[in-house]
DNA sequence: TGCATGATGTTCT
DNA sequence: GAACATCATGCAC
C-alpha cells in the first residue's frame, strides 16, 4: 500500500527538461535487484537542455558517452564522474533534443535497510540519498543501468507519480557544481526538506 | 558550522 | 594534459 501512483508514461518525459524537472519532485524512483527494492522520493533535481546548454554533457554534440541523451525519452543516462561516483539522469524532450534531468537528492521511502547497506553505516538517514552520487549509490545504480527504459511497470527501474507539489513548496535556484551557465535557475527542490543537498560555494575562477 | 582539500579515473582537447 | 553535473574528512573558528 505504500506505493505512490502509477508509473510515469513516456509522454511525461516528452517535454523540455525545465518543465519535466519540477514535476518530478515528489515522484518516486524505484530500483529492483536480486538484493531487493529501494524507493526514493525525489526532493531535488536539475534540468539540462542539451546542445543549447553549455552546462550539459550534450553541449558539444553526441559522443559515445552521451548518445543515450540523443535517443528516446524515458531512458536513464548514467555517467561516471570524478573517478569514483555514478550519477543518474532521466532523458527528456524528443529524439533530436538531448535534454535530461539530473536526479540530485531524495528521501528513501522503501528498502531503507538495503540502501543503508550500500551507503555504509556512517551517513544519517536523511543523507542516504542526498547528493546525486549518494542517490545513485542508494539505488544501486551504476554503468550497467545506463540506457535502460524507466517507463515499464515491470522494469527493474521505474518512476511513479507522487502527490502534486504545491507552488509554495517549490524552490528554484542556480545549478550546483557546474562552471558554465551558472546563472540559469534550473535547480528545483522542495523547500525545507532535510534531504536536499546544501548548495556549495562555487570556486571563484581566476579571482 | 563552514571552508579547503585530497581521492580517483574517464572523457575530451 | 586538463577538466570534470562529487563526497568525506580535517581543521579553523
Amino acid at each position: 500500500m505504500g506505493r505512490p501512483g502509477r508509473v510515469l508514461p513516456r509522454s511525461f518525459y516528452a517535454r523540455p527538461a525545465d518543465v519535466v524537472a519540477p514535476e518530478l519532485l515528489g515522484c518516486v524512483v524505484e530500483t529492483e535487484t536480486p538484493e531487493g527494492l529501494v524507493a526514493v522520493r525525489l526532493t531535488e533535481v536539475e534540468a539540462y537542455a542539451g546542445e543549447d546548454d553549455p552546462a550539459s554533457h550534450a553541449w558539444r554534440g553526441p559522443t559515445p558517452r552521451t548518445e543515450v541523451m540523443f535517443g528516446p525519452q524515458g531512458h536513464v543516462y548514467v555517467y561516471f564522474t570524478y573517478g569514483m561516483h555514478w550519477c543518474a539522469n532521466l532523458v527528456c524532450a524528443s529524439d533530436d533534443v538531448a535534454a535530461a534531468v539530473l536526479l540530485r537528492a531524495g528521501e528513501v521511502v522503501e528498502g531503507g535497510a538495503l540502501a543503508r547497506e550500500r551507503r555504509g553505516p556512517k551517513p544519517p538517514l536523511r543523507r542516504l540519498a542526498s547528493g546525486p552520487a549518494n542517490l545513485a549509490s542508494a539505488l544501486g545504480l551504476d554503468g550497467a543501468w545506463h540506457g535502460r527504459d524507466v517507463t515499464h511497470a515491470t522494469g527493474a527501474i521505474r518512476v511513479r507519480r507522487g502527490p502534486a507539489v504545491a507552488a509554495p513548496e517549490l524552490l528554484t535556484g542556480p545549478r550546483v557544481g557546474i562552471t558554465r551557465a551558472v546563472d540559469v535557475p534550473w535547480r528545483f527542490s522542495l523547500r525545507d526538506d532535510p534531504t536536499v543537498s546544501p548548495p556549495r560555494p562555487r570556486p571563484v575562477a581566476g579571482a
